[in-house]
RNA sequence: GCCCCCAUCGUCCAGCGGCCUAGGACGCCUCCCUUUCAAGGAGGUAACACGGGUUCGAAUCCCGUUGGGGGUACCA
C-alpha cells in the first residue's frame, strides 16, 4: 500500500483519513504502507512543506515502511514510458490546442472532450505537441473495488488523455501508474474522487504490459455542513487547525477512524491497537461520512478526562507554554488545580481561561459576568463583605471555606449557588470555572483578599 | 449534457431475508446529583427517500423514480 501525498499545503482532513486507512489495513494484514511524495508540480510545491507531512504523520501516530519516494526523482522513468507508449503506437501526438479542440465540437455539436482528431495524422515530433493515449475504441476496463465492487467504464465514453503536456512534463496519471508499478503496490486505497482515473491507469498498466495485480479500495469522501466533498469553502480541513485548537492526536485519530467505519461490537472509543485489530477495509461504508465537530470534541473530552494525572499536566503546561503570561505560570498552582479541571474539558485549549486567574495579577474580567454578579446585583456589596470578614480568619482549606461560605451565604437568606457567585467573578474574573473553594485554596489568602476587596470597592 | 458512485434518527455507525414494535454513539430535551460549569446517573426526542417487483416473509435481494455526491483539464 501506499500513502501519495503531494506537498501543497497543511494536511487535509481527508488526506488525514486516507493514510490512516491505508495505515490500519496495512498493519491489520501485515502489509507494508510506503510513502511517496507527489512533488512534480513545481509552480505549487514547496520543499518546507514536505516537513509538515512528515509531522502530521508523527504527530498522528501513524509510521511507514522504507525509504520516503519523491516522485520527482522518477522523472526520466516517467519520460520513458511516454516515449515506450509512443513506440508502440498506444499514444500518439496531438497538436490541437483546447480552444482548437473545443470550437471542433462546437462546429460539429458533438459532446465536450478530446474529438481523437489527431489519432492517425502522424504530427511531427518537431510541432509542440501533447501526447495522448490511445484508448480502445471497443470493450470496457473494470475493476472490483474492495468497498464498491465491480465497477466498469465504456472506453468509448473515455477519451484519448494526455500522457505529456505541451511543455514535456509527464501529467499525474502517468507518474502516479508508473510509481505505483515501480514500487510494487498491489492495493490502492484513496479516495472517491480518485474513481473515474482509475479505469485510466489501468489502460496505461495494461499498455505497458503489467498484469501483476492491483487491487483498489475507493474511499467515501469526508463531507462539510453542505454535504460537499470537504474543502477550504466549507469549514476547517487543515490537520493543523485540529492540533492548535487543542485536539489530542489520539482522538482525532480514534474519530477519523470512525468515519466510514465502525467496529462491529460498537464500541467506538478505544485504543489504536484494538481498531487495527478489528478494522476491516471490505467494511468500509459507501456513503459519504459528514466531519462533525461536535462528536470530535465529544471524544476528544473522553480522552482528556482517560489521561493520567502528570501526563494531563504535561499537556497542560505544553498548551499554556503559548500564552502571554506563560512565565507566571506556577508549576504546584498548575498541579494543584488541574484534577479539577480535567473534567472540565473538550478541547485543551479551553484551558487557558479556566485557569488564567491563578496567574494573572488581577483576573480578567469578563464584563457581562461581573455585571449580573457584582454591578447589578443588590447583594454583591453584603456577600463580599462577609466574604472578607470571613475569609481573614477562616482556616485555609476548602472544607472551611465550603462552611464558612455556607453559613453566611444562608444568613442573607440565599442558597449557595447564587450567593458564590459574585465572589467567583470577584476572584476569578468570570462565572463559571473550576469549584470555588478549591480555586481559592489554590489562589491564596492574600491574593482572594485583594481581589474581593478590589471588587467591593466598585459596589 | 455525459460517465461513475451513493441513499437507515439532525450527525456518525449497527443491521447482510424472519431475532426490527430498527440498536449504539454524538447532539438536543427532561430529571437526579451539585459550589458555577463540567463529569456522572436515569429517562426522552428522532430514521429504513419513493414506487414497483421477488419471497410465506424485506431496512436487508432485483428494477425504476427521486434526491445527493464525484468526475468530465495540457490540476492532482
Amino acid at each position: 500500500m501506499r500513502f501519495a501525498p503531494s506537498p501543497t499545503g497543511s494536511l487535509h482532513i481527508g488526506s488525514a483519513r486516507t493514510v490512516l486507512f491505508n495505515w490500519l489495513w496495512a498493519r491489520h494484514v501485515g502489509g507494508e504502507l510506503l510513502l511517496r511524495i507527489e512533488d512534480t508540480d513545481r509552480e505549487r510545491n514547496q520543499p518546507e512543506l514536505i516537513e509538515v507531512i512528515y509531522d502530521s504523520l508523527e504527530w498522528l501516530g501513524i509510521d511507514y515502511d522504507g525509504e520516503v519516494v519523491l516522485q520527482s526523482d522518477n522523472a526520466a522513468r516517467h519520460h520513458a514510458v511516454v516515449e515506450e507508449l509512443l513506440a508502440k503506437g498506444l499514444a500518439y501526438r496531438c497538436d490541437s490546442t483546447p480552444e482548437e479542440i473545443a470550437e471542433r465540437n462546437k462546429v460539429a455539436g458533438g459532446p465536450p472532450g478530446y474529438d481523437g482528431y489527431n489519432r492517425d495524422r502522424d504530427v511531427s515530433a518537431a510541432v509542440p505537441h501533447v501526447v495522448r493515449f490511445r484508448v480502445p475504441d471497443d470493450g470496457s476496463t473494470s475493476w472490483v473495488d474492495l468497498i464498491r465492487g465491480e465497477i466498469t467504464f465504456e472506453h468509448s465514453i473515455l477519451e484519448d488523455f494526455v500522457l505529456r503536456r505541451r511543455d514535456g512534463s509527464p501529467m499525474f496519471i502517468v507518474a502516479n501508474a508508473v510509481d505505483d508499478i515501480d514500487m510494487g503496490i498491489t492495493l490502492v486505497i484513496r479516495g472517491e474522487d480518485l474513481i473515474s482515473v482509475t479505469p485510466k491507469m489501468l489502460l496505461v498498466r495494461r499498455a505497458l504490459g503489467i498484469g501483476e495485480p492491483i487491487e483498489f479500495a475507493h474511499l467515501p469522501l469526508i463531507v462539510g455542513a453542505d454535504r460537499k466533498k470537504l474543502s477550504k469553502r466549507n469549514g476547517d480541513v487543515a490537520l493543523d487547525n485540529y492540533r492548535e485548537a487543542g485536539i489530542l492526536p489520539e482522538a482525532m485519530v480514534n474519530y477519523l477512524a470512525l468515519l466510514g467505519w465502525g467496529p462491529p461490537d460498537g464500541v467506538e472509543i478505544r485504543p489504536i491497537t484494538e481498531i487495527i485489530d478489528l478494522f476491516e477495509i471490505s467494511s468500509v461504508n459507501q456513503a459519504g461520512a459528514f466531519f462533525d465537530i461536535k462528536k470530535l470534541e465529544s471524544i476528544n473530552g473522553e480522552y482528556i478526562r482517560a489521561l493520567p494525572a502528570d501526563d494531563f499536566l504535561t499537556r497542560c503546561r505544553a498548551e499554556l507554554s503559548t500564552q502571554p503570561w506563560a512565565q507566571r505560570v506556577d508549576d504546584d498552582a498548575l498541579a494543584a488545580i488541574a484534577p479539577e479541571v480535567q473534567t472540565r474539558l473538550r478541547t485543551m485549549r479551553e484551558l487557558p481561561t479556566m485557569v488564567d486567574f491563578l496567574f494573572l495579577d488581577a483576573p480578567d474580567i469578563d464584563g457581562a459576568s461581573w455585571a449580573k454578579a457584582i454591578s447589578d446585583n443588590d447583594a454583591a456589596s453584603g456577600l463580599l463583605d462577609a466574604a472578607i470578614v470571613a475569609y481573614s480568619t477562616v482556616d485555609w482549606s476548602a472544607e472551611s471555606l465550603h462552611s464558612a461560605t455556607l453559613a453566611f451565604v444562608e444568613a442573607a437568606g440565599l442558597k449557595l449557588g447564587k450567593g458564590q457567585a459574585p465572589i467567583r467573578v470577584a476572584v476569578t474574573g468570570r462565572s463559571v470555572g473550576p469549584p470555588l473553594f478549591e480555586s481559592i485554596v489554590v489562589l491564596g489568602r492574600e491574593r482572594t483578599l485583594a481581589r474581593l476587596s478590589a471588587a467591593r470597592a466598585t459596589c
